[in-house]
DNA sequence: GGCCTACTACCTACACCGTAAGTATTACCT
DNA sequence: AGGTAATACTTACGGTGTAGGTAGTAGGCC
């Protein structure tokens, strides 16, 4: 009794793989992602995935460095100036985690040592140097900038409105008491274009200000 | 037949509980933790716990809930300043994430709607208008900075040593080639205390550095 | 052409997970 | 004391990641 194709190769590849894991992750969310799903939608038996990717840890990473990846190769053209550079990898980041918004968490979560992002460091220190910028902080700017970009961006994009549970025994309370926090309330109306573009600018530029006045100093301040 | 003590009350409550889980999760990370593991640790049978917490996406809010309410316990008196104010709140968060760095990426990954998150944010508020900084970067300060800190920290306590996976098929490669990436190796030896009091300090200021541009900026710029 | 080897897809099985549904026991209030 | 609500517990189900072993094919070598 010979089984349907067994032996016969079904044309997987690590990148054929990461690519539908991207996809599956899009469409149905972190949470029920699964080896086991992902094989099915490839037509495939789960344990062949075993075989390109060594386990459920490595094929997240996969998905992450499959997604990084699109960033640098949708820019097609890099300014010279350091401050265009970073504005340009800033936006292109977030339109990234905008077309991927349930994937983002795990590049925010692991760290990234593809060789894409040490392109992309490297393009913005060299910028930076050729400005004179003061090497301490141009060695600090990726983890500035990227902290923010991780850090604003989950924060933005963690709305997921997949599932809503009971609000009588959760923690989950949406709004807030006006009167509990008059400040914050006067605030709100300005608080009203989360996670938009215009806040997201905003935000960035105060960064690469911050950045920025750390141009001239002469040396790091203690030790 | 009797069973064991059916119905006697084991002392359970949704403290008790988050408690034991923060101290499970601290000490065998997030990967492992478990409602059945929680259960054990607790002498418990596992469905017990869903009398007090809904499922185990409340059960992980609960424990973001306890280690965030560590921060606003650690400090004892808040400053005046608004500087003063965000350099308290920024310095006892990291310190909550150096105690907790399996729990932190809990925290960031999660939106945060506690009544401890808001009394922060309405203390730094409050402070920033006493200041007369400009209403929309109040507005913004607060996302700003959180969202850097959380990029931060996630990237700097990522670093966990609990497993170590084969290096030829997974996606981890800890170091880089000095070859390829010139600019990145010159900067390396002032990227040594990654992680470390000096460097969170500097970054914090760049970031601190920038909201305080936006102090009296009059207008947003667009819209 | 015939054979051998290396590779890969596949199946089975195991231990574990979250939790829905139902049952038995206790504590509290009247 | 009696009734009621709360709660600890048991069982069971459909799912998970993956170790181990098997069967089939493709390509190099004589």
């Amino acid at each position: 009794m010979t089984k349907r194709g067994q032996g016969k190769p079904a044309g997987l590849s690590r990148e054929r793989i990461a690519a539908a894991a991207v996809d599956l992750v899009d469409r149905q969310g972190l949470e029920s992602f699964g080896v086991r799903r992902l094989a099915s939608e490839l037509g495939v038996d789960p344990m062949s995935i075993y075989n390109h990717i060594k386990g459920k840890a490595a094929l997240l990473d996969a998905i992450s460095e499959a997604v990084l990846a699109e960033v640098s190769a949708t820019a097609a053209q890099w300014p010279d100036d350091w401050t265009d550079i970073a504005l340009t990898m800033a936006r292109g980041y977030r339109d990234m985690a905008i077309r991927h918004p349930r994937i983002f968490p795990l590049l925010a979560t692991r760290a990234q040592t593809s060789a894409v992002a040490f392109e992309a460091l490297e393009r913005l220190t060299t910028a930076m140097r050729r400005a004179g910028i003061a090497d301490q902080t141009i060695a600090d700017a990726p983890l500035v900038l990227f902290g923010f970009l991780n850090g604003y961006l989950l924060a933005t994009l963690s709305t997921d409105p997949g599932e809503a549970g009971d609000p009588a025994m959760g923690a989950t309370q949406p709004a807030f008491d006006p009167a509990l926090y008059p400040t914050m309330a006067a605030l709100a109306p300005l608080q009203a274009g989360f996670g938009g573009e215009a806040e997201f600018e905003r935000m960035l530029e105060t960064v690469l200000v911050g950045i920025a006045a750390g141009a001239t100093r002469p040396q790091v301040r203690q030790q």
